[in-house]
RNA sequence: GGACACUUAGUUCAGCGGGAGAACGCUUCCUUCACACGGAAGAGGUCACAGGUUCGAUCCCUGUAGUGUCCACCA
């Protein structure tokens, strides 16, 4: 027996572990067709937010929804290094441990990371696990893993015999924090409130100056040359001759050079020349095949090339700088700006446009396969499809992917340069002779391994079972603001190294933002941790809040308020439920329902089951799981639970056995169906429902997806059944309107138009609690008259369907004085397709 | 500078060529035996603005304004 209240924590109490432990979660049952997806792995950096718990609630509910359409579900879950953060965290721990980080060693580190590793991957099984996720534990997979390792090997390997990885110098973009490259995405442009600074570099032998601007006065140590435009009529005297200027900052003379680059009338038309620290400047020092200075150390501060600023933090320099050409008297002027700087995403610190040596990915023939991909059979469809755009237009413009990062933590380069030739060799394995190199230093990028993360998990680069069955995957799911970061690099290296897409539906959500609408941040700390609201609210509450409350691609506002009204509707499931179960006695045989057997009530409550079932399962398979989750939420509160449990009480307090039992059974299909549908949002309480009917299988895991029966699809009730629920509400409206007692007794006469069962008088009266006549002939009664419609298509269909008169036989009412009077019911006929959608 | 999204009830959001909806909040009434985490009946919206297409537009098209997000090397 259920208890009166609907009690998440009792209710979830012991599942997860008996569905796991049962291996309901483990794939491989050959006999049935392959679904599968594998998770975005979360980084082994702290613990899962609320964004995690959407991203995976939407996984689950497709997972256990495929399974019950009868697929062997495979959902791979699995955990990303994250190398640049994770590194970071485990170096603060030791630093808080009070390990000395500057000398600790690589093989030293890497224990303690890896002792790092468990334990959050400890903590995220043990979130996986209260958020319910259907996970196929038996293929757990780790981004650093031995076989993720040889799949990445292999992939380099192959992309640099393919000529497609090289290693460069070129400008990349420096994390001195961190102290390594980053790659362009990492890099998070912020519109920051600056300077620009304007500086006199004075012309060698002359008393001339050119006024030259930049945002950047420290990097002037790294300055080659100045540059003019040469048809800048501004600067005709200098055309054509051998200048060279003096830079302020250290003056040594630089020549001044002619380029087209430099557009006329923008800023001074004079441009200083930086080509170690300056993407375009850099493009201009290597037309001119000029010096390229490095003036910066690995953490930013100023190297030997600044004279006596050499050690200070750039920014210090900055100030110095500034004081002393002003001092000078070569400082001009300076204006506030808003610009954009580069960031690093993982740390904030303003990144160093750099001139450094790593290795790249050169991006054009992937991207170009990828976009061609789209166009054909083979296409990766996004959902909502607008997202293809984002994705088509990146591939479109993008630039070399800089894949070496100056860290520890991650998949070693395997590139090995000898010790006395200093020749590079890339191989799988070290060379035989292994003593005479040095294996690069440097790993690659994260996204780099979680990018082969659909083929690589599957056992690729083996030809595996698995790769063979489950690859490629059929679905994933992640937010839109990693469309870069990881869809895209999956999707080119899938089809780079497998010739297959990696995944033939990707699924995007939105982020989810706080009750204000602000992104959930730390340093906010309006952050939202799921176990709180799982502990107040339960898991099925928080599940079903996540996956009904956005439109897909949307983000969405987390709000207490709705996770609470979540919770109230499954109570109101678990309530109807109660009551279903009370009145099904011990040993009750289900009676067979068809057509012949059922009163227009039923019928009508049946047909709106089936239209139920369709809608939910059509927006399902739309992944519109807002949208399907509604038509369920009608279905019960409306149909179910407002009109034909109510209803019901009249027949099983009748003394028709029969018409009891059909009612008995009605009532159990549909709530067995309700329990099935809303299952995959809510696993918990649905198994608790279930264990509770009076006939199931071990668990609702084992269940199937409800299907529509179209014998019971039929809308011939419904007129009927809508002008019975139209009348009460009239009376029940009449008597509030008319301040009466809602159980005031009245009389009624009605004419109808047309033919109702036998049941009709008998619900008319019970729920308006009056004394209902049919009268034939409307024109022998007086009173106002009261119009109503619903429904409305068009004045040619309408229809009369009948009209009532109240008498004023009234016990207990407030106002005695009642108006005689006819209602009238007019009833256009709906669209059938409001009906049917 | 490009691109995308958003603007609908007091609030948060669905919907989308013919009926304007949900949740929460609000008003009135009801503790009748599934549920007060409830029930019944309501109030509340020129669906941002302006044009256009259409028999008909909240919905399609164009433009305007505002909001948000992403992308972009301009000194």
């Amino acid at each position: 027996m259920l208890e009166k209240r609907y009690s998440p924590h009792d209710v979830e109490k012991g599942k997860y572990e008996a569905w796991k432990n049962k291996g309901y979660f483990t794939s491989g049952d050959k006999s049935k067709n392959p679904f599968s997806m594998v998770i975005p792995p979360p980084n082994v950096t702290g613990k899962l937010h609320l964004g995690h718990a959407w991203n995976t609630t939407i996984q689950d509910i497709i997972a256990r929804y495929k399974k019950m359409q009868g697929y062997d579900v495979l959902w791979l879950p699995g955990m990303d290094h994250a190398g640049i953060a994770t590194q970071a965290k485990v170096m603060q721990k030791l630093v808080n441990m009070g390990i000395d980080v500057t000398t600790i060693s690589r093989e030293e580190f890497l224990k303690y990371a890896w002792e790092w590793k468990s334990e959050y991957a400890n903590n995220i099984h043990e979130q996986w696990a209260k958020m319910g996720l259907a996970l196929d534990y038996t293929r757990e997979r780790f981004t650093l893993d031995e076989g993720l390792n040889l799949a990445v090997r292999k992939v380099f390997v192959d992309l640099y015999n393919k000529g497609l990885i090289y290693q460069g110098e070129r400008i990349i973009s420096w994390d001195p924090v961190q102290q390594t490259a980053l790659s362009n995405i990492e890099v998070i442009h912020q519109d920051d409130e600056g300077y620009m600074y304007y500086f006199k570099y004075h012309i060698v032998d002359s008393d001339d100056y050119l006024e030259v601007a930049t945002t950047r006065p420290e990097t002037m140590f790294g300055d080659v040359c100045v540059c003019i435009n040469p048809k800048d009529e501004k600067y005709a005297k200098y055309h054509g001759k051998d200048i060279k200027v003096i830079n302020p900052a250290n003056g040594e003379a630089i020549p001044l050079i002619e380029d087209d680059y430099v557009e006329i009338g923008f800023g001074t038309g004079a441009m200083k020349c930086t080509p170690a620290h300056d993407p375009n400047d850099f493009v201009i020092g290597k037309k001119y095949g000029l010096e390229m200075p490095i003036i910066f150390n690995k953490d930013a501060s100023m190297n030997e090339k600044c004279g006596k600023y050499q050690g200070m933090d750039r920014f210090e320099c900055r100030e110095a700088l500034l004081k002393d050409i002003a001092a000078k008297g070569d400082f001009i002027k300076q204006e506030k700006i808003i610009h954009a700087v580069g960031h690093s995403q993982r740390n904030n610190c303003v990144v160093e446009p750099m001139l450094s040596k790593q290795w790249f990915v050169k991006m054009k023939p992937l991207a170009e396969e990828a976009i061609k991909n789209q166009e054909g059979e083979d296409k990766v469809t996004f959902v909502p499809q607008r997202f293809e755009n984002t994705f088509l237009q990146w591939m479109n413009n993008i630039e070399d992917w800089c894949i070496s990062r100056q860290l520890w933590w991650g998949h070693r380069i395997p590139a090995y340069y000898h010790k006395v030739t200093g020749e590079v060799v890339v191989s799988m394995d070290p060379p035989e002779d292994i003593e005479n190199y040095e294996q690069d230093t440097d790993v690659l990028d994260t996204w780099f391994s979680s990018g082969l993360w659909p083929f690589s998990t599957l056992g690729w680069p083996d030809k595996t079972d698995d790769l063979e069955r489950y690859f490629p995957t059929s679905c994933l799911v992640t937010a839109y603001d990693i469309i870069f970061f990881w869809v895209s690099r999956m999707i080119f290296q899938s089809l780079n190294v497998t010739h297959r897409r990696p995944f033939k539906d990707v699924v995007i959500h939105g982020l989810v933002r706080d009750e204000l609408g602000r992104k959930m941040s730390k340093s906010l700390g309006n952050g939202v941790d799921p176990i709180d609201v799982i502990n107040e609210y339960g898991v099925d509450a928080l599940r079903y809040f996540l996956t009904t409350n956005s439109t897909p691609g949307q983000d969405m506002r987390y709000s207490d308020e709705k996770v609470q009204s979540s919770a109230n509707y499954l109570n109101k499931i678990w309530n109807s439920a109660r009551y279903v179960l009370s009145v099904i006695p011990e040993g009750f045989k289900e009676e067979k329902l068809d057509l012949s057997n059922l009163s227009a009530l039923d019928k009508w409550l049946l047909n709106r089951l089936m239209i139920t079932i369709n809608n939910v399962t059509v927006n399902m398979e739309k992944y519109d799981f807002n949208a399907a989750s509604n038509h369920l939420y009608n279905f019960v509160y409306d149909d179910f639970c407002s009109q034909y449990l109510e209803m019901s009480k009249v027949k099983l307090n009748g003394d028709d056995e029969k018409a009891s039992n059909i009612t008995r059974t009605i009532l159990l299909k549909s709530l067995r169906t309700i329990i099935l549908l809303i299952y995959p949002y809510t696993p918990f309480i649905a198994e608790e429902l279930y264990q509770n009917l009076p006939s199931h299988l071990e668990s609702v895991m084992l269940e199937s997806y409800p299907q529509v029966e179209k014998e019971f699809l039929d809308d011939s009730s419904d007129d009927e059944i809508d002008l019975l629920f139209s009348m009460i509400k009239e009376v029940r409206n009449y008597k509030i309107t008319n301040q009466l007692s809602p159980s005031a007794k009245l009389g009624i006469s009605i004419s109808l138009k047309i033919k109702v069962s036998d049941d009709f008088l008998l619900y008319l009266n019970r729920f308006t609690f009056s004394n209902v006549q049919v009268v034939n002939d409307t024109s022998s009664l007086n009173g106002d008259m009261f119009s109503y419609n619903y429904g409305s298509l068009t004045p040619k269909s309408l229809t009369c369907l009948g009209s009532m008169e109240w008498t004023s036989s009234l016990k207990e009412v407030k106002s005695l004085e009642v108006k005689r009077c006819f209602l009238t019911l007019i009833s256009y006929q709906r669209p059938l397709k409001k009906r049917s959608n």
